[in-house]
DNA sequence: CTTGACCTTGACGCTGCGTTAAGGTGTAGA
DNA sequence: TCTACACCTTAACGCAGCGTCAAGGTCAAG
């Protein structure tokens, strides 16, 4: 069987282009040219440029290719463990670039946000260092870092609007909370009330729910002095309250 | 203070030739010229090139870096996270190639054609049409597309090697878990270990290892019957007793 | 014989400069 | 003032891997 460029590249997948480039720069010469010029390819140059598009679809330079098709005595298989200790480095180089330019939106994002309302970007600001003073580290190693970061991306891109929103809900969870103690009952009407207001709390600054995580959060406030020290500070076992409540929203096992 | 372009590329570690080709584009224009028509940078000249150059090592291309530092009213950030989104693509294009390569080196390294990789792909293709049919309603709809989504595309790009081990580790659990229900004990040394061989074995298709969604998933083994199934077929009550060894080993109140 | 599909070589374009090449300028020391 | 020598200018090619015209020749069908 006998082919033109067309009927090559068709076969192949690649364009009459690609083929003519190949022999201009040797990598793939047709097996010969007829009266008018034409390139024809035989059965051979269809295996080689297989085995050329396969080493091309890992990456490999044409250069390479060259030494690797035409070199039986070319050793492959180490031209790939090197082509591959490459690719390992530029990803290495890409990690690097990408945590750089999320630093640098998170930065930018804070310094843009200020020029809108100082007061209002304070807070915010002050907000997520505090956050992050305090119950980062905890937060980051139950969570990990990719949620945190989320989490405080969100925050900044908060509306004024939904901010104050947010401020309004955590306190209505406060205020629920104190009610619902009085009750004694975290699976009552406003025990329940009060566990729904902390998840709609929780997806203003989460970028995702889950009632594990929720159920987890909630044990968090009882294990962590911190955290349970804010909530108690209004009434004692508050957090133990809040949890037992939200155990019971999520239906998780107690 | 004023700048010819070998000191203002001596300050700012470029080239002159990068300077003119940066003049040439209309990145960054002299000052003004000398009679001689010698470019004269000022010191706006230099604190722009320092904004350059900060988006350049970001890998911003140039076009983009002329609209974020000559148009006061674009929209750096966004830039910023489309250029973050095209290097996250770049990545996984990255992971793909090395997946690829490795797969190679080791199917060249055993003497195997493309025969038994292509044999390999659709195996593992196979593997992931099943996962999706029999669970994948019930995990999407508790974990998130996204979180399968990406379960998928790490078993497709897992490695022949990887998956080796992947499918080793499947059969070391089961295995473990037989030796640990015959003490009786979730809590035991065996029990443990049992848990910890699942968490490796989850890590393989999982993005993110958190506790609550490892616990998460241990009480669905129990709760799903198709999940039961499967391990009750070597034991009856090995759902149980793994759910129950992976909330001691998570910490999760049970 | 015409038409239209297919072939040829040639050459520019893209990115971000490195690298000569050919020639003008600034300044310091003899 | 002359001269060396460092420094400046524009112009142009090269790099990888083709995409994309452009201008013109060839082949098979109707």
């Amino acid at each position: 069987m006998e082919y033109t460029v067309q009927k090559l590249g068709r076969l192949a997948g690649v364009s009459t282009r690609t083929l003519r480039y190949y022999d201009e720069i040797g990598l793939l010469e047709p097996a010969r040219k007829n009266s008018s010029g034409y390139r024809i390819y035989g059965q051979a140059e269809v295996d080689k440029l297989q085995q050329i598009l396969f080493y091309r679809e890992l990456g490999v330079d044409l250069e390479s290719i060259k030494n690797i098709v035409n070199d039986p005595s070319f050793d492959g298989p180490s031209a790939l463990r090197r082509h591959r200790q490459q690719l390992l480095e530029k990803r290495r180089q890409l990690d690097v670039l990408i945590t750089n330019v999320e630093n640098t939106i998170s930065a930018v994002e804070r310094k843009s946000e200020m020029a809108d309302t100082e007061k209002f970007k304070g807070f915010k600001q002050q907000l997520i260092e505090d956050n992050e003073k305090h119950y980062g580290e905890e937060i980051r190693a139950k969570y990990g870092d990719e949620t945190v970061d989320q989490s405080n991306v969100k925050m900044l891109n908060m509306s004024e609007e939904k901010y104050a929103e947010f401020k309004r809900l955590e306190q209505e969870v406060l205020d629920t909370l104190a009610s619902a103690i009085e009750t004694g009952d975290p699976a009552g009407v406003l025990g329940q009330k009060t566990a729904d207001l902390h998840k709609q709390w929780l997806s203003f600054t989460w970028p995702t729910y889950s009632k594990e995580a929720h159920a987890g959060l909630a044990q968090m406030y009882v294990d962590d002095e911190r955290f349970a020290a804010y909530y108690d500070k209004a009434r004692p076992g508050a957090a133990k309250f809040l949890r037992d409540a939200i155990f019971v929203y999520t239906g998780m096992t107690k």
